[in-house]
DNA sequence: CATGAATATACCTAGTGCGGTATATTGTCA
DNA sequence: TGACAATATACCGCACTAGGTATATTCATG
């Protein structure tokens, strides 16, 4: 069953950073690899792991590649991703994460790159 | 951190069954054998595993076990277990579970044993 | 106390996940 | 085309999980 698939990609304490974050908005590899504090290769590993699930989509953008939840998704897998944003709201790492982000966004502002491979 | 150890808990099939079926009452082992249709070793493996991580109780009954979910949950374990209840609605093999938990429980009137050990 | 019922646990095996190191791939740009 | 940046993959070792078989535990009852 579909349910299983997704808690499976759940059960990971850095996937489940990544799917937070994703929630705000598509990131590249590398972004991840900022605001997680986490090696390329951890990263990148989750990331196939989540793709080869469904749970996120990944699109090539040059030298960058850019994950994104994906457009269209199940109502099962909907529903877990609103539980867990409500889960972790109160969270220090996650709230940490958001935070990164944040900055990580400004940066790329002020430098005229936009979020995506910039 | 706790959101991890519960969907370690609702990545098995047959732990996602027990759970839902918890959510309409205590039951003992004998019970989710009979509806689930599953070994003996395999559910009470399972009822141990989600003891040991506290998401079900359990109580001696004389020769029987009594499993049931926590009196007080943590929000991230209640908002996940109704997010499970709401995504398993449609589901043909936890509607069979309740069908045969509902057959159960009139079958145990009959005898007129309560639920709990009968 | 012996027996039987309900349940739990010990072991074993096969599969899988995770993290790390090293290396490959893919695209950009000079 | 060659070098470099971003990303992916191949292996390896370790830990853990799931299911099965066999056995132990715990309680009730004669």
């Amino acid at each position: 069953m579909d349910l299983i698939r997704i808690y499976e990609c759940f059960c990971d304490r850095t996937r489940l950073r990544i799917l937070h974050l994703l929630g705000r908005g598509p990131l590249c590899v590398c972004h991840f690899q900022e605001v997680l504090g986490e090696p390329q290769v951890k990263v990148s590993k989750h990331l196939a792991y989540l793709r080869a699930r469904g749970m996120v989509q990944a699109e090539r953008d040059g030298n960058w590649m850019i994950y994104s939840l994906p457009a269209r998704r199940e109502p099962e897998l909907e529903a877990n991703l609103k539980c867990l944003q409500d889960c972790v709201q109160t969270d220090p790492v996650f709230k940490r994460d958001l935070q990164a982000l944040t900055k990580l966004r400004s940066k790329c502002n002020e430098t005229g790159g936009a979020l995506l491979g910039c």
